[in-house]
RNA sequence: GCGGGGUUAGCUCAGUUGGUAGAGCAACUCGUUUACACCGAGUGGGUCGGCGGUUCGAAUCCGUCACUCCGCACCA
């Protein structure tokens, strides 16, 4: 048999060089990261002729510092780029991050705070400056983090999304939006943030349980007086903006009061009682109080019933009412407080019951949210439709498929966006008024094209020539207004001739809604094309008690020590051999604690390989068990190729642990021990060699992406490749040229059919050795009635499983009474115990066997008496049943005879 | 309320068209034989959340209930 191996030898393990007992990993990912970038190994060329491949990193926030969310997405990226490559593709992997208005201004108004100073007191163009200087001065912490990881970005093309090209795409998308009418300007009830005085988007509220309270008021009736309206209330503290009392038209119990009014109480007015269908009858008193001007509901009932509009909210939550000096100016949730007390003491509380309702949060600044009508941009999101099409006929993949119907439903109801923020750092409203009407354009709502065609505004990414005349808008824009442009905006010409649309994002399926739906309307606007053809979601990292991770917590490990302490290798696999596609991953450190032993038994096993020296003399034939371990590398690169394909990063990561740990180390390497004793046939030695050199080789190839630093440190050590050649760089065999080696099927049956029954003997008589306290004695003799003259052949290696001294075949061999023995495919195994024999004990052992088979027989047997199986299943289902009772059938014989002769 | 997950060994989770329930960790018993104690050998441990249905056969498909998590919309 011709072994295509290539080259005419294994490797020679350069100078032989001692490894370390234990795999260090510190110095080894410093050394080999930079030898990735000095190689070029991560640019990503747009005049290949490869076929592209290509992500774009979901930008974190330029100031972040990497969390386990971090880690676990961009590993994901990194194993799917790496694979790539060693597929043949041209990879873009590009990296960049986001400039996150709200989270950088806040930090940075925080510690001007610190200074003792505001923004409004440094300036708008001071405050930038000091923005940019922050960002500069933290801004690469994140990026360099993710190089700790071994993260395979293309670092020249690092973007950001306030850099100069990619801001003028920003305002040129909002001037064609403009100009299309899809960007318009409004007077609307917003969401707006008491902390950071800015409105947010809807997607930025976070609706959050709270225990708050149910306050029960009563108004009088102002044509009945003596007569009270009961109502029931959360905000007391609003009413001094109610302008109307609403009841449900259809309810009998207030039917005769709509038209007539109730007193509020103060500032005392008589304000009308309206009918409106919103009203639940159910709820509390079945009467609401209308507060126009801070709830949407009430917002909409004020229109439909043309009710005053008073706000009585300052921008930073505290009460505006001056007409009450009590409350006036002090805080929302004081005001509370104090307006219930102040209904008390006019005797028009009745009661307060605890309550738990839900209460918008700010994202980032974690207040609550309110309510409120403020002039603000919003976009009239464009390419709906077909944005609901490439996700639902599939031309945009999600995976897992579920987080689907989540988007199409959100599209199904979406809402305009409110996209400006009364902040300064970010991009901003590329609109100008003209001084003279600033003023009254400021106010001014619909602002349509008509305005820009009078001349009135000017709306462009250049500012408009003759500044002096003009004012600019003084917002900005969300940051997602910038986020949403990022895989073509990061992209010039000829690299978006290459590499987009891109082929995979992976992210979170937290940001579906602010980042992903919005990235796909704006590639069909923008682009006129998907900006990607695969969607993964993957898993949100929790601690182990399935709590979200959060700084608050201090439930968040910084991944940093991680590496510091177990390697950034070990990190990557231990996370992704327990996250799951789509499930929440509970984290516990123990799972890098076995990604760190793993590389290290990865690390020994090469040593092992390292101290047998080159493959020296004519290699001879490859044995069952080099044929088996072969084949089994084969079945695991298939299996590998097919889970990757399926986004199965968990299930490919176990797969390389199996094959590996188990079926490599724990049998193959224990096997071929023999082999390279002094003692041993050279030509086996050189075979084994050579077989383990195969083995090694394809392995590092497709262990690589999960642990790239230690399979690059251990290829170059073993000199794996051809001189110079990187692992990373080595692409894997094309389709169907797999690990075969010319080995026929008939070989690999018969060689997987010994081999399996040789390591279930051998298990079975080490667990032979273990129930008669042998376990540690290397002396036993076995005797053995072998099913075939082969099994005599493999002598020397079952000795070597089994940890025997001797083994002696013989088909007549009479045991003496109470010899433990097993039954294997392979043979009639005999432990024959010197001195000392229990026959009760071994009774007892063999009667347990036997009912073990019984079991398993009285289950087969059913089944095949079953008429109605043996009609209906399916042939093969049944012959393998029909071979199985076989098999337990002899089993039970050879038992029965043994235990027979035991009486 | 609407939608979507989850419930399998003490713990964390696999289980791909229905066909003998698995892994890692933990526990326990052995063991340092020339890779690895970040190791090796062995053992115990599960009515697959409950009930019902389809089927020769269900962890797997359907129905229903329970508990739990996450979105979305909410009643002030």
């Amino acid at each position: 048999m011709a072994l295509e191996i290539r080259g005419p030898v294994g490797f020679s393990p350069r100078g032989m060089a001692e490894l370390s007992k234990a795999y260090e990993p510190g110095e080894v990912e410093e050394s080999w990261y930079r030898r990735w970038v000095e190689a070029g190994c991560f640019r990503g060329d747009e005049r290949s002729d490869k076929p592209a491949y290509s992500i774009v990193i979901p930008p974190p926030n330029v100031t972040g510092i990497l969390h386990m969310g971090h880690v676990l997405n961009n590993t994901l990226q990194d194993i799917l780029c790496r694979r790539a490559r060693q597929e043949g593709k041209e990879v873009l992997w590009l990296p960049g991050t986001d400039h996150a208005g709200i989270a950088t201004q806040t930090k940075v108004e925080q510690k001007l705070r610190e200074e003792g100073t505001t923004r409004r007191e440094v300036g708008r163009e001071k405050f930038l400056e000091k923005v940019w200087e922050w960002k500069d001065h933290h801004g690469g912490i994140i990026i360099e983090q993710l190089k700790r990881l071994g993260c395979s970005c293309d670092w020249e093309r690092e973007r950001f999304t306030m850099d100069a090209d990619y801001s003028r795409e920003v305002l040129r998308v909002f001037t064609e939006l403009f100009k299309k009418g899809h960007v318009y300007r409004g007077k609307r009830m917003v969401n707006w943030c008491p902390a950071s005085l800015t409105a947010l988007s809807d997607e930025e509220v976070l609706m959050t349980p709270q225990a708050s309270k149910l306050y029960y008021m009563k108004y009088e009736l102002v044509e009945e007086p003596g007569t009270f309206l009961q109502i029931a209330t959360t905000r007391p503290e609003t009413l001094m903006g109610d302008t109307g009392v609403a009841v449900n038209p259809k309810d009998p119990r207030y039917g005769h009061l709509i038209g007539k009014h109730a007193r509020r109480p103060f500032p005392e007015a008589d304000i009308p009682i309206v009918a409106d269908e919103h009203i639940d009858p159910e709820f509390g008193t079945g009467v609401l109080k209308v507060t126009p001007a801070h709830d949407k509901a009430d917002f909409e009932i004020g229109v439909r019933h043309d009710l005053e509009i008073i706000d009585v909210l300052h921008p930073d939550g505290t009460i505006n009412c001056p007409a009450c000096p009590d409350l006036d100016g002090k805080d929302r949730f004081e005001v509370r407080k104090l307006a219930a007390a102040k209904l008390d003491a006019m005797g028009l509380l009745e009661k307060v019951e605890d309550y738990e309702n839900k209460v918008g949060f700010s994202e980032r600044a974690g207040v609550p949210i309110e309510p409120r009508i403020s002039m603000q941009w919003f976009l009239k999101y464009p390419q709906v439709e077909r944005a609901t099409e490439v996700v639902a006929k599939g031309e945009i993949v999600f995976r897992p498929e579920r987080w689907k119907k989540t988007y199409l439903h959100w599209l199904e109801n979406i809402q305009d966006w409110c996209i400006s923020r009364q902040l300064w750092w970010g991009h901003r409203i590329p609109v100008w008024y003209r001084k003279e009407k600033a003023a009254e354009l400021r106010e001014a709502e619909n602002l349509d094209v008509s305005h820009l065609e009078q001349g009135d505004i000017h709306v462009g990414s250049e500012a408009p020539e003759n500044p002096e005349e003009w004012e600019q808008d003084g917002d900005v824009m969300d940051t997602w207004f910038s986020s949403w442009l990022w895989p073509y905006a990061t992209m010039d010409d000829a690299t978006q001739e290459k590499f987009y649309p891109t082929s995979d994002l992976s992210t979170g399926p937290d940001i579906i809604f602010f980042w992903v739906a919005r990235m796909i309307m704006a590639g069909l606007e923008f682009k006129n094309e998907i900006p990607f053809e695969n969607v993964y979601f993957h898993s949100i990292v929790r601690d182990i008690e399935g709590r979200k991770m959060s700084k608050s917590l201090g439930n968040s490990p910084d991944p940093l020590d991680l590496i510091a302490n177990y390697g950034a290798d070990a990190l990557r696999y231990g996370l992704m051999r327990i996250a799951p596609t789509g499930l929440d991953v509970k984290f516990d450190e123990k799972q890098i604690e076995e990604g760190r032993n793993f590389a290290n038994k990865i690390w020994n096993a090469c040593r092992y390989r390292q101290m047998q020296g080159a493959v020296e003399g004519e290699p001879g034939e490859p044995n069952i068990f080099a044929i088996d371990i072969l084949s089994k590398l084969e079945s695991l690169e298939q299996r590998l190729a097919r889970a990757l394909t399926n986004y199965a990063f968990n299930d490919a990561a176990q797969q390389l642990y199996q094959f590996f740990w188990s079926e490599f180390c724990d049998w193959y390497l224990e096997a071929v021990k023999g082999d390279f004793r002094d003692d041993a046939d050279p030509g086996r030695r050189a075979s084994t060699l050579q077989v383990m050199d195969r083995v090694f080789e394809r392995y590092l190839q497709l262990m690589h992406p999960y642990m790239p630093h230690l399979t690059e440190e251990i290829w170059e050590k073993l000199a794996c490749g051809d001189e110079g050649e990187l692992l990373m760089q080595r692409a894997l065999p094309t389709e169907g040229a797999s690990v075969g080696f010319g080995i026929s099927d008939l070989a690999k049956a018969e060689a997987r059919e010994r081999v399996v029954a040789i390591y279930e003997s051998v298990s079975q008589v080490r667990n032979l050795k273990a129930e008669y306290n042998l376990a540690a004695n290397r002396n036993v003799r076995l005797i053995m009635k072998p099913v075939g003259p082969w099994v005599e052949a493999e002598r020397a290696t079952i000795l070597l499983l089994c940890g025997a001294k001797e083994i002696e075949f013989s088909a007549s061999y009479e045991a003496p009474k109470g010899t433990p023995v097993a039954v294997t495919a392979m043979a009639e195994v005999h432990l024959p115990l010197e001195g000392l024999v229990d026959l009760e004990a071994e009774k007892k052992r063999i009667d347990g066997e036997i009912s073990k088979v019984q079991k398993e027989l009285s289950r087969s047997e059913g089944m095949l008496g079953n008429p109605k199986f043996v009609e209906n299943a399916k042939p093969e289902v049944v012959q393998k049943e029909r071979e199985r009772l076989e098999e337990w059938r002899e089993k039970l014989t050879q038992l029965e005879e043994l235990r027979g002769a035991l009486s």
